[in-house]
DNA sequence: TTGACAGCATACTCAGTAGTATGTTTGCCT
DNA sequence: AGGCAAACATACTACTGAGTATGCTGTCAA
């Protein structure tokens, strides 16, 4: 039990990184205080700062669960004996969900992808912060290798295949640009939703 | 020429308004002060506050001028007697290149669709952004009515409509999240762009 | 029992920033 | 010429918010 890397994580400090993902999503994750995040958890600042050295790491480590969130759930329904349409189509029915399910922290996570340069002024935000980047681009190339033997087997119309990649990316995350879970909304609606993204994003590839 | 209306801009309101953009696309919007856009004008706080009341007055009427780049460039693309495919091609391909050619503004526009609510105090910068969002609405309204004139008529493959749009509208604006302009990138590389964009787009429909 | 440490709360400091108040220059009209 | 705004620059104020220093309390091991 040498190496538990992520895993070990308290009940408290995941706790704080839900409020943080909250607030940083309803604020916006510069706007949004320290102290907005202590008031969220009903307790005071002294709680964070004793977890986290900074709110730059706080931001960063709500980016880095964002994205192992998906990374845990996708990579196991990857088949290689599959055809690259249904690997697609059980990547992205995989993704959309479990994109939902913690909706919050990748409203966060988004709020980077502008492109607004953090300033990170110390060592270890911007090692999160690359490892960020890393992970992302580990992501990204799971899609970009089932574009790419698709295109070469026919399944899938040759193009650019950088453009489709990021097309095809931004496709299957743009519910979390206008998606709010409601009350009365249907049982079946998340894989409704799921679904009909799956087929325009194969379409759009043929 | 009693309404002139949004035309009435002076020189040097523009030139804070490129300024402004610039500065908001590279730090975001929330953590650029009013001092950076001025250090990027090469003037001091005063030039800014001569011409703007507020810092979010300033950030509004940029987001409306990147709604009003593409208002004044799309609709008239539509012609009533083409069919739902070709309007929706013109518009797309009309579109792609305006916001490229406008990419900073549509950089800072693109940071509010996060959904992070606006802090708006006083009354004038509530009433831009509603004003905003207005103009927005009647943008989407453009594409959602090709959208249902092409699915009632067979064009389109029958699903959610509002699903579909959003999907479509965030397929055209990619690039924004992406595109670097390149010294060394070919002449016709923002039309080769806009055509693979409109081509995944309406394959993605059908 | 105690003491020592984790897990917080309280009460500060200090840098940066929005906004203002007031000077200073430049063009323009008469 | 001269005065009078518009178009800025300069020099403040007031406040927010990140980070820190220190105090308090329960828990657990020896």
């Amino acid at each position: 039990m040498a190496n538990t890397r992520k895993t070990e994580m308290s009940a408290s400090k995941a706790e704080i990184l839900d409020a943080a993902a909250e607030v940083f999503m309803r604020l916006g994750a510069d706007t949004a205080s320290i102290d907005d995040v202590a008031r969220q958890l009903g307790s005071t600042k002294g709680r964070i700062y004793h977890h986290f050295p900074s709110k730059g790491v706080l931001l960063a480590q709500v980016c880095l669960r964002a994205a192992d969130f998906v990374l845990q759930k996708v990579p196991p329904v990857i088949a290689l004996d599959a055809t690259p349409e249904d690997n697609l189509r059980q990547m992205i029915l995989t993704h959309i969900p479990e994109v939902l399910r913690t909706l919050p922290y990748h409203k966060v996570i988004i709020q980077s992808y502008v492109g607004v340069q953090q300033k990170s002024t110390t060592a270890l935000e911007r090692e999160l912060f690359a490892r960020i980047q890393q992970e992302r681009k580990t992501y990204e190339n799971l899609f970009r290798d089932v574009l790419q033997t698709g295109m070469q087997g026919g399944s899938f119309r040759a193009q650019n295949i950088s453009i489709a990649l990021q097309s095809l990316l931004l496709l299957i995350n743009a519910p979390v640009f206008w998606y709010r879970p409601r009350a009365d909304e249907p049982e079946t609606f998340v894989a409704d939703l799921s679904a009909q993204l799956t087929d325009m994003a194969l379409a759009s590839l043929r």
